[in-house]
DNA sequence: CGAGTTTGACCGGCGC
DNA sequence: GCGCCGGTCAAACTCG
C-alpha cells in the first residue's frame, strides 16, 4: 500500500511539474481565489486518485498550481475537516491547543459563519485559524490554519492539563507541507465503551480494545487519512535524501 | 472580577 | 474613485 501510495504521489508530482514548465507565467488573482484552489489540491491532489475527495472544482485546481504551492508553502496553511454530529452547531474544533476567538462573519460563498481564532498558548504565537462549516456538507466543519505555533504543543507541556483535552491530532498545523483529513465525530462507541467526552474529559483513560479497533478500522477506510500519511510518510523519505 | 465570547464598526485590498 | 468583501478591532456582554 505504501509502495503504491509513493507511486501516485511521484506520478501526481512528475504531473505537477510538467505543468509549471509549461504553464510558468500565471498572475497572481484573490487571496480568495488561491485559498479555495489550495483546498482543491490539498483535498484532491494529495492523494493520487480523487474518488473521495470533498472538492469539486478539478479544473480550478490545475488553473494555478504554481500559486497553489508557494502559497501553501510560505503562509504554512493547512487544513483539516472535522466531521461533526449534524445537530452540533457550534464552531469549536478541539484540536488540543488554546484559541481564542476574536471574530466572526458571514461570507459569501458560505451561508454559515466562519469564526477566527488566535493561539492564546503564547503571547508571541501568531498563529490563526478559520473555522466554517462545508457549503456542501454542513456536518463537515473546515479549519484553515495559518502560521507556525512557535511552542510545543500544550500536550507535551501540560500532559495532564483539562483544558488540553483532546488529543487527537489529526495533522500537524505547523506542518509546512499543506495537508488534509477528516475526522469523523459522529460514529458512536458501543454503549460499554466510553463517550466521546468521558474520553475528552480522561484523556489518560485506558481505551477499550473494541473502541480502539473501531478507530483503527475507521481511520484505514479514510482514504485522505491513507494519502495524508502517505504523503506525510513520503515527505519525509524525500527529505532525508 | 477576570477571562472569554459576541457583534457591529472599521480598515484595507481588490475588481470594475 | 467607488463599492464589495474578508479580516480585525474593541466595547458590551456572559459566565464561572
Amino acid at each position: 500500500m505504501l509502495t503504491e501510495m509513493c507511486e501516485n504521489y511521484n506520478t501526481l508530482r512528475n504531473n505537477l511539474m510538467e505543468y509549471m514548465r509549461k504553464n510558468p507565467d500565471h498572475k497572481e488573482k484573490r487571496k480568495s481565489d488561491e485559498i479555495s484552489s489550495s483546498n482543491n489540491l490539498m483535498g484532491g491532489g494529495v492523494t493520487g486518485n480523487n474518488s473521495e475527495s470533498s472538492s469539486s472544482d478539478e479544473d480550478q485546481s490545475c488553473k494555478k498550481p504554481r500559486q497553489i504551492v508557494e502559497t501553501c508553502i510560505k503562509a504554512k496553511v493547512s487544513r483539516v475537516y472535522f466531521k461533526t454530529e449534524s445537530s452540533d452547531s457550534s464552531l469549536i474544533v478541539k484540536d488540543g491547543y488554546q484559541w481564542r476567538k476574536y471574530g466572526q462573519k458571514v461570507t459569501r460563498d458560505n451561508p454559515s459563519p466562519r469564526a477566527y481564532f488566535k493561539c492564546s498558548f503564547a503571547p508571541s504565537c501568531t498563529v490563526k485559524k478559520k473555522v466554517q462549516r462545508s457549503v456542501d456538507d454542513p456536518s463537515v466543519v473546515v479549519a484553515t490554519y495559518e502560521g507556525e505555533h512557535n511552542h510545543p504543543h500544550p500536550s507535551q507541556t501540560e500532559p495532564t492539563n483539562n483544558r488540553c483535552r483532546n488529543q487527537i491530532s489529526p495533522v500537524a498545523p505547523s506542518s509546512s507541507a499543506p495537508s488534509t483529513v477528516t475526522l469523523d465525530w459522529t460514529k458512536k462507541a458501543p454503549s460499554s465503551a466510553p463517550s466521546k467526552n468521558m474520553m475528552i474529559n480522561n484523556p489518560k483513560m485506558e481505551v477499550p480494545q473494541i473502541l480502539v479497533e473501531q478507530m483503527a478500522t475507521s481511520l484505514t477506510k479514510d482514504l485522505n487519512f491513507r494519502a495524508a500519511l502517505a504523503a506525510a510518510i513520503s515527505g519525509k523519505m524525500l527529505h532525508q535524501n
